[in-house]
DNA sequence: AATGAATGAGAGTTCATTCAT
DNA sequence: GATGAATGAACTCTCATTCAT
């Protein structure tokens, strides 16, 4: 019992070990290529062969890499709503979604820009949208449902704050001198300020 | 003469194809690694050396890739301005930014996907500094200073609505099934309302 | 135990036959350049790769061939020097450079014609300063200390002695039909006389 | 006439064109392989394809390049001698030797150090030693004629200095730092006056 | 559970050389 | 006489992966 229940546990760290390296490698390289299963043996000190006993080949190791991710995503931004007025809590939801992306740079380009094959990405992008984007979504339906956005429907708002929020995190990445805060709140706050206004008679 | 003329021509439409099917590649393998001097090679039916005799080597064949793609999005947002309303004249250029994205989605993915260290390292100055953000600044210069965005200054109108150009671009790219037209002109309706409307008191 | 034992050996044993087929086909061919990892494989009946398990690259398997085969020749030389005359000691010295060099025609070639522009750069810190060198050096001081060179300096006989060992060998190797033991007499006898002789007056 | 004549005179020094530039670009290089076609073209502003004009292949341009070069060398150490004294004759025409080997050090590499194809190196041997090795044994039979060098024969004496030579001159070239002037006169100094002096009772 | 040994495939790149013009 | 275009072969080296232990 005791041994097994040991036995577990090590296999447990060891798996753990092993994505958190190979994730480390990931977003360090910058490419799927560039990230090889002798480098991340090599980083925790095992044998290459070894992986293999707990992912079946690399493509599994990265689509594991990448869910777990997505788990992070979707907890802090699920996490971040806390204001009772739903255009705030869409706001505060937006703003863990950048934060997310600019805190976890590596996170955000593997689950965007690292693209190994075409499977990958396209399980990653619904995997995304049934999580951190069903959170922007529910609030874009309540602040739509309380009349707060005129003219928009909630489906609207959800893809459209998704595309801001993204906007921003790439442009921001790729652009480190600008200034962040000012940046996210000029845009968050214009496009709740439109989405708030009246709609334009055209 | 008309022997050389041929030559010539011959040699400028290789070189084109080696291009265009470098493009193809690159932009579907969505990896700077992924896609070899053969596998192009193999694309056009020619042997890998060949490629050699057109460009240096694989970084300068890239390389070529994004300048000339960089100069049709400079170019096309460029002459995409034509009305006199400043206003107008800003969500002319970030329309015909998004229409380049989406028209020309491997030439994006291409500049800002495939290799984005190597884009915003070797390209920063020539992306910003490029033709294609300069309209957009250029447009938010204008309409700053006929008081349109009260609240609003130039440089964070320009960071803004690039970020709001790429977030639109690379959501509607990777989701096909969205409704294009409609989700374009909310997010940029809204973003230049919010805009327009007067600063929130926060 | 035994399986880890018979597996060192198994190891030590292709070690080997990397270097002794290396070496083989460095003193057959005759230049770095011309020997290739892949005949060097196919040499030993293994992949290409493998010789990778075993040396890091194609220059450190041909350093640990040269680093190998100097380790011989210093030991060889080392040995030989028995008598108390200094003179005498010098002479023993060079045969035994001679004799490594024509006993070992394939380990000669290696150190001094295979690739001497790094032989040079890289060993010569050893070389000069190894233990061959630097017995005919010590010899050659004891020589002169004991007044028997009037006119020469240690280093001066040194390298002199080590120019006429080096060209015993490499004549008495590209032509074999040449009588040796007279040849080498001969020349270290003349070299010994005329260095033992007065100075001329020039 | 005249413009066969000149076309007969522009091929003429086209050809030397490229074999001068071929040995420049030997001699600068540290191996027959690391220079290719390719490079002496671009060293005579001329298409690689001409230099097969003038030469088969590679193998005859540098076959060539030896011949030229021998030719060279036997002229030189030919017209080395020009005093009476034949002792004198030996130590000028063994000086020459060694002039050519440090002044021409690669063709001196490929000739007795470099094996680039056994038929080459076997032919320059017995050119060399038609030439150049024949002077030194002329030189060698006047002085054992002249009763200069008791107990020596011609062949041995021819064998010597030719040992000699070879030892100083690839001495010489591996060890760029040493005094060449005080080497040579003390290596050969040495072993002539070890000539002239009386034969050791061994 | 873990590994060392081994390999085929493939990467970018350079080479000597040929052929049609 | 000279060349541009083109290629197959070869190079060193890295990769993901398998298999026996």
């Amino acid at each position: 019992m005791s041994i097994s229940a040991h036995r577990e546990q090590h296999k447990e760290e060891l798996r753990r070990l092993i994505l958190d390296t190979a994730e480390r490698l990931f977003t360090t390289a910058g490419s799927y290529d560039a990230v090889s299963m002798r480098k991340i043996a090599k980083g925790i000190n095992y044998s290459a062969t070894t992986i293999y006993l707990y992912f079946k080949d690399k493509d599994e190791l990265f689509q594991t890499l990448l869910r777990d991710t997505f788990r992070q995503l979707s907890r802090a931004v699920a996490l971040s709503v806390s204001d009772r007025d739903p255009v705030v809590g869409l706001y505060q939801a937006m703003r863990a979604c950048v934060a997310f992306g600019l805190e976890h740079p590596e996170h955000y380009r593997l689950l965007f820009m690292v693209r190994p094959s075409l499977a990958v990405s396209e399980w990653a992008g619904r995997e995304l949208g049934g999580e951190a984007f069903n959170v922007l979504r529910h609030q874009a339906g309540l602040c739509v449902d309380a009349g707060r956005f005129p003219g928009s429907d909630q489906d609207l708002v959800a893809q459209g704050s998704w595309a801001v929020v993204h906007g921003l995190i790439s442009t921001l990445l790729s652009r480190p001198e600008l200034d962040r805060r000012r940046l996210i709140e000029h845009v968050l706050g214009r496009y709740l300020a439109g989405l708030l206004a009246a709609p334009s008679p055209s």
